[in-house]
DNA sequence: TCTGGGGTCCTAGGACCC
DNA sequence: TCTGGGGTCCTAGGACCC
């Protein structure tokens, strides 16, 4: 398992050697919490995921830079990453924006460790960020090692479980609540059971666990004993695609909420187009905010579902729109809207209903179109008029900085 | 005043079938 | 008083991940 430190934070380093040690937060969609810190951040006490108006204070007191998240920025620098990474294993599973598991199984055990500090200095040679490796005979395990390797900050930056002769004592160290897979209820529920650490988990009664918790839980002991349980997996397409996101501002009137649903309409379908497949059930969602106790949480949801499965955003906003309108209810300060796509099916070799006619290939090449002017040209090239221009509730991204490897106007210049 | 977004898997229980 | 057994499919909700 190889993971980038600090992702975020280290993209907006690496452009900004003038930043030197000092601390470095990346903000969540409109600026609201800190969803990325750098090591001096994390050292300075400001815990993941605080709300950026209860911190500012001391995030000013520590000198701290502050930015808004670049997402061009980081998913082209993750690209970058990867490519490298694929250069050194045909076996390769992309595991989020920051991580990959490598198949390392046919190779000499004793040259492991060389072969890994190979990777993590052509990783950061190549594209400026820091990685960590961790060797393991499972994926559970893995994770482990790599939690080590940036505790004990090991250099050349590989650990190798594998190699462990103390492994109870190293295992013993780890608390349970750190190992993968254990969230905060499941950790309690441990803790509640006097397992407080992943040697005591290990040695647990698979079957009673089982009992307890669930199968998941038997699989997690058993890759703690070295049984791999957790497959390699191939990229699948998504089974279900979500796009949605808070309001700049609190938004109140219907044609604005049906605007800002439309643009997240045709974001979801970009994406199910990009995999190749066609939706049946769409479901949209409007709700406000969850932390005023002085207004009432107002929540609602609408699902539409489609004769035949549908890729053409014009059907789906359509489809969406009417949905808002049947929530709307005035007065209320809506905070956030999102749109689902369901019931996803291959377009290829579709079924299609006896008496709803699917996409037309009108439909289909202009939607081609659509899609290969706006990979061609940048976002939003094109865009369809019901998303809107003026966008109200647009993100707030205060503190945004350049996109500096994908955007021709935002390219560095060296003087 | 201001609190992110996008996913997966598993289980229990109900509906339905033979 | 007594009211079968076994299977599948679907959904809601809970748990987890980054």
């Amino acid at each position: 398992m190889i993971d980038c430190n600090n992702f975020y934070a280290s993209c907006e380093r690496v452009f900004h050697p003038a930043w030197g040690h000092r601390p470095v937060g990346v903000l969540s969609n409109n600026d609201g919490c800190i969803v990325a810190r750098s090591n001096e951040l994390k050292d300075a006490g400001i815990p993941m995921g605080v709300p950026y108006f209860q911190a500012k204070d001391q995030l000013a007191k520590i000198n701290a830079v502050v930015v808004s998240s670049n997402y061009a920025l980081y998913g082209d620098l993750s690209a970058r990453v990867m490519n490298t990474l694929s250069q050194f294993t045909p076996e390769m599973e992309v595991y989020s924006i920051d991580e990959a598991w490598l198949d390392l199984s046919g190779f000499n055990p004793a040259d492991l460790d060389g072969y890994g500090r190979d990777i993590t200095r052509t990783i950061k040679q190549h594209t400026g960020i820091p990685v960590s490796m961790g060797i393991a005979p499972t994926k559970v395990l893995a994770k482990i090692a790599n939690r080590i390797c940036k505790q004990r900050k090991i250099p050349g930056a590989v650990f190798n479980l594998g190699n462990e002769k103390a492994l109870d004592e190293v295992l013993g160290a780890i608390a349970v609540d750190e190992i993968w897979g254990i969230g905060s209820r499941w950790g309690k529920g441990l803790n509640a059971l006097g397992i407080d650490n992943a040697r005591q988990l290990r040695d647990c009664d698979t079957g009673q666990m089982r009992k307890r918790f669930s199968v998941v839980m038997e699989r997690l002991i058993l890759e703690l004993r070295g049984i791999p349980c957790l497959e390699f997996e191939d990229i699948a397409p998504k089974k279900q695609i979500i796009a949605s996101r808070s309001f700049g501002e609190r938004v109140t009137e219907l044609p604005d909420l049906k605007e800002a649903v439309s643009s997240y309409v045709t974001r979801a379908a970009e994406k199910l187009r990009a995999q190749g497949s066609a939706c049946r059930l769409l479901q949209v969602s409007i709700r406000t905010g969850r932390h005023n106790p002085k207004e009432q949480f107002v929540r609602r949801s609408r699902q539409i579902e489609f004769g035949a499965p549908t890729a053409d955003t014009r059907k789906l906003i359509a489809a969406a729109c009417q949905g808002v309108e049947q929530m709307f209810v005035p007065g209320v300060r809506y905070a956030k809207a999102g749109v689902m796509l369901f019931d996803l099916v291959p377009v290829d070799g579709m079924q299609l209903g006896l008496f709803e006619p699917g996409d037309s290939d009108k439909s289909q090449v202009l939607m081609e179109t659509v899609d290969r002017l706006n990979r061609l040209y940048g976002r939003r090239s094109l865009f369809f008029a019901s998303e809107g221009i003026q966008k109200r509730w647009g993100m707030k991204r205060e503190r945004m900085t350049p996109c500096y490897t994908t955007h021709w106007e935002d390219l560095p210049t060296v003087q």
